[in-house]
RNA sequence: GGAGGGAUGGCCGAGUGGACGAAGGCGGUUGUCUUGAAAACAACUGUGGGGGUAACCUCACCGGGGGUUCGAAUCCCUCUCCCUCCGCCA
């Protein structure tokens, strides 16, 4: 959520800033609004001001007549109010839900572009592999092995899902282990989350209003299975002022994800690429505003890095104002290259939230003592998305035999297994 | 799932219609005293909104929401969470 007083003081800025995301947002509405709500809160404030006092000295006064007349005059006021009070909370409900669909306003230096074709690489990292083969797609690999089951998992739960078998099912859960393990060495804090959580949070996170067909959910239980887990990880703290010294904090956890997107099925998603249900190991950080820059590098070194250690062929993209995420101000993206499908697979998305985050979710720190408080800043980056960590894996390290090598760091986590298959 | 009990400031805890944003204690900050520390004493010590250049004024908040009343921490309704007992269960 932005700051009203923002939107106030520097509409045309905020505009101007919005404008390039490439939608339109009522910003005038909102002004609109806020001018209404403020008009009221002084009539009705200045009410109860004199209800309070009067009903003070209702209780000390003595003579009946008068007190009668004073308590006839306040039913009345207390009438106004109840009126007036209910006309704030409409406007006030209203421009909330309005406040609550802009999105983070992009950062300065942002590259303005439509969508994923404007994106700018910043660096591509490793070499793509060559062959004397041809490199099969994974769901080939992994079918001709008998270790990616697409028919079962569909018999079971409906298309875009599947089973992992043996060696690959081993290696995902090795791939998280993994990545937990490097991230707790690089600092973060490993944390164990639910897998369904309450509606608000998805609203904390950013991901409500607009992304409510995305998500599975129980409505009874108000139980909502998580996206990502930067949603609970967002929430961790909601409602709560974090202690300035206990800044910044890094959170490393490994959920499962829930999306219910529907896809046109086809070549985009042919394979384990885009299922309703897969797994990542995210990085989240909490900073106060002067240090977000800094730990927006060390998530994307630490992502970085674990392309690095897998041996994977990756590049690194500064993603245009028209293709940010709805809360973010900036967000780099990291794409392994996966040989079979011949395309670059983002794995990765680091974003810097400022005080979207905190101020839907009302995270705050002090900065010093005695101090008014602050929103902290939010950052999240995936560290990686599994299963496409495992097509790089599966189709780079692929062998002219069909069988799949496992990369050197991770064959501790695989029962010292150097190859499947 | 059934029955009962509870939720008050950073913490403990008083408060059943007006003098309560809330006693008292603990903790914290600052000051006095002291060579320094401790002790003692004193003052200060919640959050958010609105107005104002500012000093400051004002509103709301005693788990959440709604209601009764001139006036609610206090009465009523409702929801959530916690505790105890019973049942069920991986």
């Amino acid at each position: 959520m932005l700051d009203i007083q923002l939107i106030r003081q520097k509409t045309s800025e905020i505009k101007a800033s919005l404008n390039i995301r490439g939608s339109d947002y009522d910003i005038d509405k909102i002004i609109n609004l806020d001018k209404q709500r403020r008009t009221l809160l002084q009539q009705t404030e200045q009410l109860k001001s004199k209800r309070n006092k009067t009903s003070k000295d209702i209780g000390n006064m003595k003579d009946n007549q008068s007190r009668v007349t004073l308590i006839d005059e306040m039913r009345e006021v207390g009438n106004q109010i109840s009126s007036l009070d209910n006309e704030v909370r409409k406007i006030e409900s209203t421009l909330h839900k309005l406040m609550l669909e802009i999105p983070n306003i992009p950062h300065s230096d942002t590259p303005v572009g439509e969508n994923d074709k404007d994106n700018v690489t910043i660096k591509e990292v490793g070499t793509k592999p060559s062959f004397d083969f041809i490199p099969k797609p994974h769901w080939e690999i992994g079918t001709n092995l008998g270790l990616i089951d697409f028919e079962r998992g569909v018999k079971l739960s409906g298309s875009r899902f599947y089973v992992l078998n043996k060696g690959i099912a081993r290696m995902q859960r090795a791939l998280i282990n993994f990545m937990l393990d490097l991230h707790t060495q690089q600092g973060y804090s490993e944390c164990y989350l639910p897998f369904m959580v309450k509606e608000i949070n998805f609203t904390a996170a950013g991901q409500l209003p607009k992304f409510a067909d995305n998500i599975y959910r129980d409505i009874e239980d108000d139980a909502w299975f998580v996206t990502t887990a930067e949603v609970p990880l967002t929430n961790l703290h909601r409602d709560e002022i974090i202690s300035s010294n206990d800044l910044p904090l890094f959170y490393t956890a490994y959920t499962p994800c829930f999306r219910r997107e529907k896809f046109a099925a086809g070549k985009e998603v042919r394979g384990i690429k885009r299922g309703h249900q897969f797994d990542k190991v995210e990085m989240y950080a909490l900073t106060t505003p002067d240090s977000s820059d800094e730990a927006l590098n060390k998530l994307l070194i630490d992502a970085e890095e674990t392309c690095k250690l897998l041996n994977l062929t990756y590049r690194v993209q500064r993603l245009c104002s028209g293709d940010l995420g709805f809360g973010s101000q900036i967000t780099y993206d990291i794409e392994v290259w996966s040989p079979g499908c011949n395309e670059w697979l983002e794995v990765s998305s680091i974003s810097n939230c400022g005080d979207f985050q905190a101020r839907r979710a009302n995270i705050r720190y002090r900065p010093k003592k005695n101090t008014k408080t602050e929103y902290v800043h939010t950052l999240n980056g995936s560290g990686l998305g599994i299963p496409r960590t495992l097509i790089a894996i599966i189709e780079n390290n692929q062998q002219s035999d069909g069988r799949i090598q496992v990369p050197e760091a991770l064959v501790p986590w695989m029962s010292n297994e150097e190859m499947i298959g």
